[in-house]
DNA sequence: ACCCAGGCGGGCG
DNA sequence: CGCCCGCATGGG
C-alpha cells in the first residue's frame, strides 16, 4: 500500500525569493534539464504558474513570464519547513549565482553571443541527485516528449500520496519505491531496454550507495563512480554531474550538440564525442557545462524542428 | 512505411 | 583505444 505524506503546507500563502540576477525561468525550465522532464506548466494572464514535486513534497512558483525575473513567488506543500523550502528554491534556480564571469568567460567565443543574447538569465539548474540520475538513465535513445511521459507515469505509479489540499498529488518516486516495484511493472511505464538499467540503479541506490556522498569527490572520481552503474555511460553521467551535482565543468556531448558543435567549431567534419568534449574544456574550462547547455538549447528552438 | 530520439553495453579489430 | 551493432517504444 502507497504511505501518505500528511498536509502540511505553507497554507496557501505566498513567500517571495529575490534572485540577485535576473533569470529567465522559460528557458531554465524548458531546456531539457530535470524540471522538463517533471514540472507542470500553466500561463494565467502573463503570469506562469509551475509546480513540480521532490521526494520531500510540491513546489509551486508563481512568476511573472513577460521578462527574466528578479523575484519569484513560491509555496510549498509535503515535509518542508519555511527555510527548506527556500533552500530548495534558491538552490534549484541558483538565485544567487553571479552570472558575470560565466558571462564574460562564454562571451569571449563569437559563435555564443547569441544563445547568450535570446536565452539571457537561463540557469543551469541545481536538481536532487536521484532526479536527475533516475531522469537521464531514462532519456538515454528517447525524446524529450517520451521522457516527460515515462517520468510522470513513474511520478503516478511509484509516489507517495501527497494532500495539497486543493490537489492530490505524488511525491517523486524514491529508488526504494521503485527496488520494490517488479520488472514487469516497471515496464508498463514505458521504459523499454532501460528497465533493467534503472531497476539496477534504484536498487544500487537503495542498497547504501549514497548519491549525496559524491556531493564530496571531484568531477573525475564523482564520474567514474556514475559510470559503474549499467546504464551510465560518458554522456549520461555528465548530465547527472552537471545538473545534478553543479560541476558546471562537465560538458555531455549528446546529438545535438554534436552536430552543433562540429557546424560551428569543426568545419561540419566528423569528430568525435570525445574530441568534442576535450575541445570544450580548453575553450570554457570550469564553465564549460554552461555553453554546453545554451548550445544545447539554443539549437533546440531556433534550428531544425523533429 | 520510415526515421529518429539529450546512448549504452558488448564484441570486434 | 575506435568502430559497429542491437536495442524497446512511440512521435513526427
Amino acid at each position: 500500500m502507497q504511505k501518505k505524506t500528511s498536509l502540511d503546507s505553507s497554507g496557501g500563502r505566498w513567500e517571495t525569493a529575490r534572485s540577485s540576477y535576473p533569470i529567465n525561468m522559460k528557458a531554465s525550465i524548458e531546456s531539457g534539464q530535470p524540471l522538463t522532464f517533471h514540472s507542470v506548466y500553466k500561463s494565467d494572464n502573463g503570469i506562469a504558474r509551475v509546480s513540480y514535486v521532490t521526494e520531500k513534497g510540491a513546489i509551486e512558483l508563481r512568476y511573472d513570464e513577460s521578462r527574466p525575473v528578479s523575484t519569484l513567488n513560491y509555496r510549498y506543500h509535503g515535509n518542508y519547513t519555511k527555510a527548506s523550502a527556500s533552500r530548495e528554491v534558491r538552490e534549484r534556480f541558483r538565485l544567487d549565482q553571479d552570472m558575470a564571469p560565466i558571462y564574460e568567460r562564454m562571451g569571449t567565443d563569437r559563435h555564443l553571443s547569441g544563445a547568450i543574447s535570446s536565452l539571457h538569465g537561463m540557469r543551469v539548474t541545481k536538481n536532487d541527485p536521484w532526479e536527475t540520475t533516475l531522469c537521464f538513465v531514462i532519456s538515454q535513445y528517447n525524446n524529450i516528449k517520451r521522457i516527460k511521459g515515462i517520468v510522470r507515469t513513474m511520478v503516478e505509479q511509484y509516489g507517495e500520496v501527497l494532500e495539497t489540499g486543493e490537489t492530490l498529488t505524488r511525491l517523486f518516486p524514491s529508488p526504494e519505491a521503485i527496488s520494490r516495484a517488479s520488472e514487469e511493472s516497471l515496464g508498463k511505464c514505458g521504459l523499454g531496454f532501460r528497465t533493467k538499467y534503472v531497476a539496477g540503479v534504484a536498487k544500487a541506490c537503495s542498497e547504501g550507495l549514497d548519491l549525496e556522498e559524491l556531493h564530496r569527490l571531484d568531477y573525475t572520481e564523482a564520474k567514474s563512480q556514475l559510470m559503474n552503474l549499467e546504464g551510465i555511460g560518458e554522456k549520461v553521467a555528465d548530465c547527472i554531474l552537471l545538473m545534478g551535482y553543479g560541476k558546471l565543468n562537465a560538458f555531455p556531448v549528446d546529438v545535438w550538440i554534436k552536430r552543433s558543435m562540429q557546424k560551428l567549431y569543426f568545419n561540419n567534419n566528423d569528430v568525435s564525442s570525445r574530441q568534442i568534449r576535450e575541445f570544450a574544456s580548453r575553450q570554457w574550462g570550469e564553465y564549460a557545462g554552461y555553453a554546453q547547455q545554451y548550445l544545447f538549447h539554443n539549437a533546440r528552438i531556433g534550428g531544425m524542428t523533429h
